[in-house]
DNA sequence: CGGACGATTGATTATAGTCAAGTACTGTGG
DNA sequence: CCACAGTACTTGACTATAATCAATCGTCCG
């Protein structure tokens, strides 16, 4: 079953974890790795209030992670494709302060995160790779911080794809055609936009011809239009 | 001379990194940190596209960071106060993401990382701590995110002054009296208001009572109100 | 003292939100 | 296979919130 695949086979392996680990090494971290760990769409992998037990690699299929306002409203915090870890949220407070769950039917790998510090200690460059990566997810927040306070909704959208397109690419996917694997909803939640006007833009960007979209599945026609200067000010 | 003080003797060492190492282990640390780095108001600790060779604890004034676009409009990223860690973008690319400049005369303690990394690896629960810091950022950036994506300017308004008066009070300083060290235009900029609406707003808090105002000297007269559902729907 | 910057206030406008209605999908059970 | 329910999505009309434009005042420095 190709979820018992060990991270030497794994075709994530160039843009995940062992990436940071020798050869030599490798097998250490194979052994912390709970593997294969399989969601249904809608299914939760941890809960906000949750203990902090591991962080995990997405396989296969998409999350989501989401918060929960006073107020009892949701806010979608960020989307996780395969290749990308989850859960780094949480290892201040030794519990979950948001939620991850499935966007469709997708398996992760789990790691759990006392092991992995131990480990860390030990690889140096295990070690600088989960910091870095942690600090990676920093500078994303913080275009993300840009996007909301500074972008208009036609921007925070053309953003969006773009980066969902670049990290197909990454997995050595189409950057031009893919899936989106969330709702609409879950784009307005996240983008701080309403659902209306996030139907409203994937129409008229359609309709500029720097899209092509039916659904989820989303063609970039002309992606200098839609990254650039050439959709401000009437493109 | 103030500056020259251990992390032992620091005020702010039951709220800056050494609260994450055991005494034993304390002159370790000390001796990698280079104290007492002082900057003018206006100046910069560090700029973007700068490589990355530290992170720094704030010990007296207070920082911006921000990061430029490529159309050059400035977006405020953070605020540093006292005790708390500066610079921890930066670790994923070698080089820094955005900027960091000296809202008024302030000192911080550099410390290097490749040290940092060292130790870390020698003291679990000083590693523990990083790992920490940085996870408490990347939760902190998202309840800006649901600040950002779902609040009225009013909300953001609001959390942005109950957030400065619980770190002061984190220092040992008042939660109801207070001077904001940024200008009404890193406000707006940080919060993705104009400048214009920050101002009515603080305006309008007074008028309702909620504060008490005078340029960038606030007190905060009436908590409940200002943090909840109070000032929803006319308050 | 003067200039620049920071802050405030008012008038008007633009952008995206809300409300409302309706269509298209998806999956389920008959 | 179809009918149905429920959800996801789209479109239109109207509205509200905060942005922009403009003017003024205060104050901190050089």
């Amino acid at each position: 079953m190709a979820a018992r695949v060990s991270c030497n086979d794994c075709s994530l392996s160039q843009i995940c974890l062992p990436l940071a680990v020798e050869p030599a090494q490798l097998d250490e971290l194979d052994r912390i790795i709970r593997r294969g760990r399989a969601l249904k769409r809608g299914e939760h992998l941890y809960r906000a209030a949750d203990s902090f037990e591991a962080v995990y690699a997405v396989r296969s299929g998409a999350l989501k992670t989401y918060a929960m306002s006073e107020d009892g409203e949701e806010q979608v915090t960020g989307f996780y494709l395969p290749g990308e870890i989850v859960g780094m949220d949480g290892i201040s407070t030794a519990y979950h302060i948001s939620s991850a769950k499935a966007l469709e039917t997708s398996t992760v790998c789990e790691i759990p995160f006392t092991h992995l510090e131990t480990l860390s200690s030990r690889i140096p460059s295990l070690q600088h790779h989960f910091f870095s990566l942690m600090s990676r997810e920093i500078q994303e927040d913080r275009a993300l911080h840009m996007l909301l306070s500074k972008k208009s909704a036609d921007d925070r959208i053309a953003s969006l794809l773009t980066t969902i397109a670049a990290r197909q690419q990454r997995r050595g996917l189409s950057n031009r055609i893919f899936r989106l694997p969330m709702s609409r909803y879950d784009i307005a939640n996240y983008l701080g936009l309403a659902v209306e006007t996030v139907s409203r833009i994937f129409t008229r960007f359609q309709q500029q011809g720097l899209i092509r979209v039916e659904g989820r599945e989303v063609e970039i026609l002309d992606r200098p239009r839609l990254c650039g200067e050439g959709r401000l000010h009437a493109g």
